[in-house]
This record gives C-alpha cells, sequence and structure tokens, in this order.
DNA sequence: GTGACTGTATTATACATGTGATACAGTTGA
DNA sequence: TCAACTGTATCACATGTATAATACAGTCAC
C-alpha cells in the first residue's frame, strides 16, 4: 500500500498536482513499485482531508499516463516498468534542476555560491 | 527602466506572481535599484501580452510590501533599501533552497548527488 | 447472496485567476 | 492650456480548482 504519511499539503500549487508528484517523486525513489495498491479515492481524500474528487482527478492522471491501472469497483494498483519509472525519473530531475538553476541565475548567484547553499541548507 | 526583456512567462503559477518575482530577483542581482522606474500598467501588460489588471495586481502587492511606490495620475518607482533588499534576498534563497532539497531528498537523491546534478546542468 | 467496499459520474456552489471593456481623476511636458 | 500619458476602479465573463452531496454499478470477502 502506498503511504502518504511524508505528504506535506501546500498551497503554492493545485493539491491535485501534489499528489501526482508525491507519487512520481515515490516513484523514482524506489519507494512506490510496480503492482502496489493505491489508496482508494473515499480513505485518501479522507487521510488528506480534501474532496473525493479531488483525489479522483489525480488517480485520472496518472491513468492517462498509464502509471496507475483501475477499473470499476476493484482496487488500483501502480503499473510501472523500467521505461516508465526512467521518464518519471528524467521528467523531474530535469524539471527540478532546471528550476533552482534558472532562478539562481536570475538573482545573480554564481554556480560555486548555489552549491555552497543547497550544502548548508540540507542539513536542515 | 526596469526591463522585462529576460522576462519568460509559463503557466505553472500565476502571470502576477511571475511578475513580482522576476522584479524581487532583479532587487536580489542587482540589476534593479532603488528609484528606478517601472514601466506603467499599460505599458507592460501589452509588452507581456496580458491583461492590465493583472500588471496592476503585482504592482499592488509589490507596493503592499512598500517595494514599489505609486500615486495616482504619476509613474510609479521602486522604492528600495538596504534592509528591504536583504529582506528579499533571504526570502527568495531560503524558498529556491528548499524547494530544491525537499524534491531531491523526496527523490531519495543523496547531497552529494544533487551537488553533482546542479553542477552538470549549469552550463546549459 | 449479502454487505461493505470499490471506481465512476453528476450537479451545484464557491473562490482565485485572467480577460475585456470602460471610466474617471491626477501628472506631466510641450 | 491641453493632449497624452499616468494610477485607480468597476463591471461582466470565462476558466481552473476545490468542495459538497449524491447516485449507480462493479468487485470481493465472508
Amino acid at each position: 500500500m502506498i503511504s502518504f504519511d511524508s505528504f506535506k499539503m501546500n498551497d503554492d500549487s493545485p493539491i491535485y498536482l501534489q499528489i501526482i508528484l508525491h507519487i512520481k517523486r515515490g516513484i523514482v525513489a524506489g519507494s512506490i513499485c510496480d503492482g502496489d495498491e493505491l489508496p482508494s479515492r473515499r480513505v485518501l481524500s479522507s487521510l488528506l482531508g480534501v474532496n473525493p474528487n479531488t483525489v479522483q482527478k489525480a488517480y485520472r492522471i496518472l491513468e492517462e499516463e498509464e502509471l496507475v491501472q483501475s477499473r470499476p469497483g476493484a482496487k488500483s494498483y501502480m503499473q510501472l516498468d523500467e521505461a516508465k519509472t526512467e521518464r518519471v525519473r528524467s521528467e523531474l530531475l530535469e524539471n527540478d534542476a532546471l528550476y533552482i538553476i534558472n532562478s539562481m541565475r536570475q538573482m545573480g548567484i554564481s554556480k560555486a555560491e548555489a552549491l555552497k547553499l543547497i550544502d548548508r541548507f540540507w542539513e536542515e
């Protein structure tokens, strides 16, 4: 069963996107594997304190990306293979790396300063 | 006059927040200084291809944070001092560093791997 | 088979964001 | 003075996100 213990919701982006991101990061981290069972829409919405429709939207998109398999009445499961995992990994790593690099560059931070910043904040 | 030549709009966050972020990053980078003139609402909205109300919203928030000074009929100017600049700098650096660190951690990336990733993507 | 769960769908409501159009008063420079 | 700009404000409208309340049919363990 996929865990949402470490899930921290914020107001910076839509909730359904945060749910998708949480699962994709779990895939990259290896904590979410092929065949893993997902919490039902009702259970997860209750756990997160959000509307079932919001969870359904996240699950529907993941299903469209062929990362999740659902069928009426039955539970939903992760549907992964090596190619899909690698696709998600590239997508996330590139997005995150480019995000931080662009922002630091616009602020006139040098590469050395950026590396030092990551180093300093990592422990906290 | 504050430049928006390097401004790249995306769909990841509201436009008015992107305008605010562009100006704050310019402050941190030193390319935007106290007394600098801002483009008028109409001019900037035309330049970016967005609605004047969207620019107005960004400018209003910046004025509430006392980074911009406006008065009816006259042009708008940056209103900065050392303390404000440092406040913006801390805000942006901390946000960006924490963002990348959280995302990398959730993906199971080690600090060493994160540093290597920044190093590799920086040149591109 | 029955009951409790499941996925899926619909409707209404609310808020944030963005557009489009328009209006009015203050300033600035020629 | 006057024209062209400025900031500010309002209205209607569309879209995306999220909530709330239901409803229906499929699956599964007992």
